[in-house]
DNA sequence: AACTATTTATAAAT
DNA sequence: TATTTATAAATAGTT
């Protein structure tokens, strides 16, 4: 009712609802009071803000409690309290399924989607634990082949370089016997990356 | 609040006072409504006219109450009811989460818990393009690797057969004009597995 | 019940 | 949180 028409639904930015929650609340009681006086009517309004805080109105004076009003009063309060609990826990329970639902959809549809960065955070610690054991299973035989492809390079290196060391050793020998071999060194490196 | 500002009391004339009491009754429900709505309230109101009727509001559930003492009531009513559905909304979020778990559960553990046969049917057809995706990029850079290095193993087993040829003809050679060299067969394979 | 001149409530800005 | 202000909404008196 000002400065622009809003929408008839739930206010999402918390600041904003907050501040309306309390003037609309005024007006609200502001309304029912007079309603009352001007009509001659009794009127009672009880509101619960979204944070469970209870403001009441009774139009005709403040309400009296016998013992067992008072009783249920005292449960009303009990049971406050375990909304409140309830409450937190739904919200609680409603991030952990958003998570866990946009982690599936990333980690089942392949697409990082539109994951907040906490959200991704959450998400990079399970994908570790995923790849470690997805590492632990497939990776493992291929590391096991390139160490022992590596091995045997060390093997097949070590061996030319022996073989290389015989050669030479032959030279050296056929040069001093017969003086007419000619001496080649054969390479026994190969490139790496 | 129109053609003219009115005295904040009881409105004497009857058929006025009437016709204002629906016009605020309706207006006071509206705006009980709006707040509800906007600010995510839980609202109760109640309105007893001159003569005796009852209005009544509740955002959640309708109250059915009689006495003067309604307020108390109403709030135990309006916290049960909303305890309530926070429970039963709690329930819902639970066994949401336990399906979603179980999901992420067996894709980060590995296991496959104790999920249904859907379940699990559904995971599959996931896994499987999620694997896919896996291999992609990880794999990939190990296979090539595993072809470089086997690359190099053939490089280095023809360049020991080169050497070993190359020794044999200096045996063969250094036998042939000197006679006193001892002929020495170097191993020039690897075990493989 | 419908209309409309005015008051009141209030959304957004401060 | 309180105040201001432009605008939307409510409504008092009228038809």
């Amino acid at each position: 009712m000002a400065r622009g028409k809003i929408q008839m639904k739930r206010i999402e930015n918390p600041v904003h609802r907050q501040v309306t929650f309390c003037k609309r609340r005024s007006g609200l009681l502001k309304k029912a009071k007079e309603l009352s006086v001007l009509c001659d009517a009794e009127v009672g309004v009880i509101i619960f803000s979204p944070h469970g805080k209870l403001y009441e109105l009774a139009t005709r004076g403040t309400i009296r409690f016998s013992n067992e009003q008072i009783m249920i009063k005292v449960a009303g309060s009990l049971l406050e309290h375990i909304f409140q609990d309830a409450k937190k826990e739904i919200g609680i329970l409603k991030q952990e399924i958003e998570v866990l639902r946009k982690g599936l959809g990333y980690v089942l549809g392949g697409g990082s989607g539109n994951m907040t960065l906490d959200e991704l955070d959450v998400l990079e610690k399970h994908l570790e634990l995923w790849i470690y054991h997805i590492r632990s299973t497939k990776m493992d035989i291929m590391f096991q082949e390139i160490q022992l492809l590596r091995n045997n390079e060390g093997i097949l290196q070590a061996e030319n370089q022996y073989l290389q060391e015989k050669i030479d050793e032959k030279n050296a020998e056929v040069l001093m016997t017969t003086n007419n071999i000619n001496c080649v060194n054969y390479p026994t490196h190969i490139h790496h990356f």
